[in-house]
DNA sequence: ACCTGAACACCGTTCAAGT
DNA sequence: ACCTGAACACCGTTCAAGT
């Protein structure tokens, strides 16, 4: 399951050496596959946020999720389409990441660097947004980094530290 | 081919009485068709744009810009992933909103408003990225109206009026 | 020259038969 | 009870045959 991103559901019941129809009884919708396939993967992505989280500040925290869940929607083609409702499944990794993200968002909008009107789905929504733009991009595009430092710069309360004088 | 969003070619070539065979030799590519579907649309855009930026600050007629190509992508199921592609492929109403918004893109960037690191392509890449995504919501949700005003406060430079007196 | 649609290839999904 | 994979349905694409 590691490699083969968007295999056709045949390929990818030889290679877990069993038949399509115990693969359709195992996982009855392609999300609940997708969910498993990289529910490791997730458990990790939570983890990594929470001892970050520990040291930077909320918004930056936030931020950095962010682009952590659009590299991860991208690493398998078909996965951005249904990140959200991947992250609903209910799998181990699926909740510890949406745990992750309430709980950034919550102390980033405490904080008062994020926008208190901003959903957490509204993140997922976003991270999908840009996987999916950026899938047909060539492989090493700066593409991604702009968008979500744009995407964020969409999020952030106005005026947060005014690195330039502002105009008159 | 006004409501046939998603139909599949074969049903394409049915309603328009021509065979299979004879769409496929007029639109070689998906895009192409989809670019000569919505072609007029996209003329009516492209002008609407051009008379309301006649009225209205620049930063402001790109953000219009921006909504009206977000909801005219919206409309095919299926345009928005190739939306970039068929804004190249030429045909008289996407080559006009391509001039359309690089013209106001120079103009925000040209007053100061909008970032002067954004690209066009950019911009497009957005639209895509909130079409696709909102693309599975219900249909009169706000989502879409969300998504473009964070999308847009990216775009800003920062301090535009301070509406609040910055902290501290 | 142009058009047609049967034919082929591919993929998702189901379900009768086997163990 | 559980697994299997042939069978069915669907869609995109091509190309030999017809006009």
């Amino acid at each position: 399951m590691q490699r083969g991103a968007d295999a056709s559901l045949d390929e990818v019941a030889k290679h877990a050496q069993v038949g399509i129809g115990t693969l359709y009884r195992h996982f009855p919708t392609r999300e609940a596959l997708l969910g498993a396939a990289c529910d490791e993967r997730l458990s990790e992505l939570a983890q990594q946020s929470r001892q970050r989280a520990a040291r930077v500040a909320p918004g930056e925290a936030l931020c950095v999720f962010l682009e952590a869940l659009v590299r991860h929607a991208s690493v398998y083609r078909g996965l951005a389409a249904s990140l959200g409702i991947v992250l609903k499944n209910g799998s181990s990794g699926c909740h510890a990441t949406t745990e992750e993200g309430l709980r950034l968002l919550s102390l980033a909008q405490a904080s008062g660097e994020i926008r208190s009107d901003i959903a957490f789905d509204d993140i997922v929504c976003m991270a999908t947004a840009i996987s999916l733009t950026t899938a047909q991009d060539a492989p090493g595009g700066r593409r991604i980094d702009r968008l979500v430092s744009m995407f964020v710069d969409g999020l952030r309360v106005r005026a947060p530290k005014a690195s330039r004088g502002p105009r008159s």
